[in-house]
DNA sequence: CCCTGTGAAAAGGTTCACAGCA
DNA sequence: TGCTGTGAACCTTTTCACAGGG
């Protein structure tokens, strides 16, 4: 098999951790890569690392490994990040301008270019380096700078008119951190990341081990 | 079947969303849900539901649905989140901060205590409602308020670091959003939120759909 | 008639184990 | 010999469809 037929989700859930592990191995040094050692890069196993980038296409070379810069190349390529994706926040309050502050989005390949807030204080002032907008203008900030993700980092009770206004800017691919269920049509891409839920996974398997609060 | 004998993980990670399914409805009445009203809140579908809560036991009745306070009693049971547990958050920079001051993670049962931090100048300081520790502070801040939970928001190159110290304090839950694999021994749970590699994730599914950056 | 609870079928994902090429 | 690429086995998860109680 040569080509990206359909790649699984699960195999591109997991693209990103070989690319974040190439990174991490080609500033130390290039050549080749086993799928043992990309492996251990990443957090998975051996077969998984096989299975996945036989997905891509046959980037490896048997009884050798992977080329680690050509391999990173086809990955970015696969998941589309050969290239720059502006991003906009929508609320910039604690969280908001946190995610502004993170550098690990500009040195992914998406800079955070833009804030909504419906704060008239904090409009047409620059924070940390980004600049920020009315609700209003949403359309011609995403048209200005070609924005092709928007975030939701409002309170919860505004996330969902954030996310209608996003949509009907023409965005297509939201992350929300808010905890509801947001409604879009399908062809929109959503992925929520509820923090409080991670916490509460996190803490099924805590239950009987430690005594929690009260004593 | 009646209990937990043992429930799979893809049902363990959507209680959660059943929990914030239910206390959006109980805020507005309560009563019965049926499966589908519970399916609509959380954002799967309806037979997802029935076999998810089937693992837990038999708690709805049939042609009515499930009663929404019993159940929501439950689920919190089946999570551990019927008491509170104490969370300490190590790196308390603009992430940190924004976490602390984030009510979604006291509200649901994970009140961030304590903080800690390398900067001297936080250190012995009350940050946002929270006491900033050294990291040498660890143990004896993780035994002083009975903390279960800790989370990771450290740069990348201190969040070894800091998850070894966590274990030696007798942690063995660990949320973070370090951009790298933490080693750890088996019986230490950790969950991993990049913030990167969920973007990239998106990212995938834009390939080709609009254009990016420069032109 | 309504909605749960659940076997059975289908789909999706992971792991195994080894053939095959450098 | 070493490591990739991959069918096949296995396991998990999802979906279907309907029996059965209220």
């Amino acid at each position: 098999m040569t080509g990206h037929g359909h790649i699984p989700d699960a195999t591109v859930a997991r693209l990103p951790l070989y690319l974040r592990g190439l990174d991490e191995l080609l500033a130390a040094r290039g050549g080749t890569v086993s799928s043992d050692e990309l492996a251990e890069l990443a957090g998975v196993n051996a077969a998984k690392v096989r299975k996945d980038l036989s997905q891509l296409g046959t980037y490896g070379t048997r009884g050798v490994g992977y080329d680690a810069d050509y391999l990173r190349f086809e990955i970015s390529r696969a998941l589309g990040v050969t290239n720059t994706w502006p991003v906009v926040v929508c609320g910039f309050g604690n969280l908001g301008r946190a995610l502004a502050n993170h550098t690990g989005f500009t040195d992914r390949g998406f800079p955070i270019v833009a804030a909504i807030d419906t704060d008239m204080e904090k409009v047409g002032t620059v924070i940390d380096g980004v600049p920020v907008h009315a609700p209003s203008d949403l359309a011609a900030v995403v048209n200005d700078n070609h924005i092709a993700i928007g975030v939701i980092a409002t309170p919860p009770e505004a996330a969902q008119a954030a996310t209608d206004r996003l949509i009907e800017a023409g965005i297509g691919s939201i992350m929300s951190f808010a905890p509801i269920v947001l409604v879009a049509p399908d062809d929109v891409e959503i992925r929520a990341v509820d923090l409080a839920t991670e916490l509460q996974i996190l803490g099924f398997h805590l239950t009987g081990s430690a005594s929690p609060t009260e004593w």
